[in-house]
DNA sequence: AGGATGATATCC
DNA sequence: GATATCATCCTC
């Protein structure tokens, strides 16, 4: 298991979207290791994509967005949610990579499929937020697999306001995965 | 199909 | 300061 370098999320968002699937997202909280595979996530690019956070611009909100890469933007959604993002692409740009769904590998014992979901089981929330990525609490490894995962294309969830930008295929999964939302 | 529940952005 | 909106999930 190597973990993933600053590097690695220092590219275009979609190449680092696809990349993402099948690496294990490890989160180290109280001496317990949680760790589950990342089996579905959705690219939210610069400004100029209307579905995501960074399109209204710089504020104190998306300011994680707009910084380094590597970096945790994690955010609370409909009051009750929180969304774990994994920001990607050289600061000023306001590109992440927003995590779906995971499949549970360690002391993971609530659902993970579904955003909201999966930060609960992870015990990930909004103090997280700004977190590096490239630490030894919270960051993903790459695993190897006998064959890379085939991953299937399509329109990201939720996202109905954002016009032409609501149809393009920047949510990735992992064909046939049991935890990839339906 | 709709309710829970709160932070945020965008108005006055 | 008020309000509309939201990258969700659960129950009916």
């Amino acid at each position: 298991m190597e973990k993933l370098t600053r590097e690695f999320y220092n590219r275009e968002t979609s190449i680092v979207a696809q990349e993402l699937l099948g690496c294990n997202l490890v989160h180290r909280l109280q001496g317990v290791e949680r760790v589950g595979k990342i089996v579905e996530v959705e690219a939210y690019l610069g400004q100029h994509d209307l579905a995501s956070h960074t399109s209204k611009g710089l504020t104190k909100r998306t300011a994680t967005m707009f910084g380094p890469p590597g970096h945790a933007y994690v955010y609370l959604i409909y009051g009750m949610y929180h969304c774990f993002n994994v920001v990607t692409e050289p600061a000023g740009i306001g590109a992440a990579v927003l995590i779906r769904a995971l499949e549970p590998i360690a002391n993971l014992t609530e659902r993970t499929t579904g955003p909201g979901l999966l930060c609960k089981s992870m015990g990930i929330d909004k103090t997280l937020n700004g977190a590096d990525l490239v630490s030894e609490t919270l960051f993903i490894t790459k695993v190897k697999a006998a064959q890379p995962p085939h991953i299937v294309a399509a329109p990201r969830i939720g996202v109905h306001y954002a016009k032409e930008w609501a149809h393009k295929l920047l949510r990735f999964y992992i064909q046939g995965n049991a935890y990839v939302s339906q």
